[in-house]
DNA sequence: CGGAAGATTTCT
DNA sequence: GAAATCTTCCGA
């Protein structure tokens, strides 16, 4: 069943916990592509020197992110490439949830054929990578995820949930030692850089 | 194999 | 000028 509104509206955190073993599913008129999500790091504005909105900044790109949860926040990263990130908490909290990875589950063909790889592993165990795998750019910034084209819902899949520091953020000082990242344990589909 | 560089938008 | 990344190219 998809998830409601409610469900964003929460602590972070917990949301990002709950993520973990969810399906997000993504609507084109080319097919239908879903994928179970694997990987998810928690991004908390005002306190979190890695997060886009560390300190309330504000800019045309975070916008969304001060708006209630349930919204889709993309943007673009290294000129090349965009990440998903899902807003969480009530409105004027710039939280969200930054989705990492995705075990494919429908639409596979679609996926391969969008990525120009046969090699299931490799087509969603990245955000950059599973944003090319799902469509995902800046059409869909802002969307709703209680719309149609694209939304996640809750299949009763409850993985166990590891937890460690997050990826690629040594710039961000004691933030960067945060727990904040989590992961299926033992899935073959998570990000190479799991390592540490 | 493993490491390093390049692509090139958006904000500081 | 550097980033919440990925791919390609090079040398071992």
């Amino acid at each position: 069943m998809k998830l409601q509104r409610d469900f964003y509206l929460g602590d972070t955190l917990e949301i990002s916990k709950r993520l973990i073993g969810k399906v997000l599913v993504r609507n084109t008129p080319d097919g239908v592509t879903k994928g179970i999500i694997v990987e998810a790091e928690s991004y908390i504005g005002p306190f979190d020197k890695a997060a886009h909105s560390y300190g309330n900044r504000k800019s045309e790109r975070t916008a969304v992110q001060y708006g209630p949860g349930g919204f889709a926040y993309v943007y673009f990263i290294y000129g090349m490439y965009y990440c998903f990130n899902v807003v969480t908490g009530s409105e004027g909290k710039p939280e969200c949830v930054l989705i990492r990875a995705l075990e494919p589950l429908d639409g596979i063909e679609l996926m391969k054929k969008r990525r120009h790889t046969e090699n299931i592993r490799n087509l969603a165990n990245g955000p950059g990578k599973l944003c090319n795998a799902m469509a995902i750019d800046r059409s869909i910034y802002g969307c709703d995820l209680c719309q149609n084209e694209l939304y996640i819902e809750d299949c009763g899949f409850s993985p166990e949930i590891e937890v460690s520091k997050r990826i690629n953020i040594d710039y961000a000082d004691e933030a960067k030692d945060f727990m904040w990242r989590f992961t299926a344990k033992g899935n073959n589909y998570v990000s190479v850089k799991t390592k540490k």
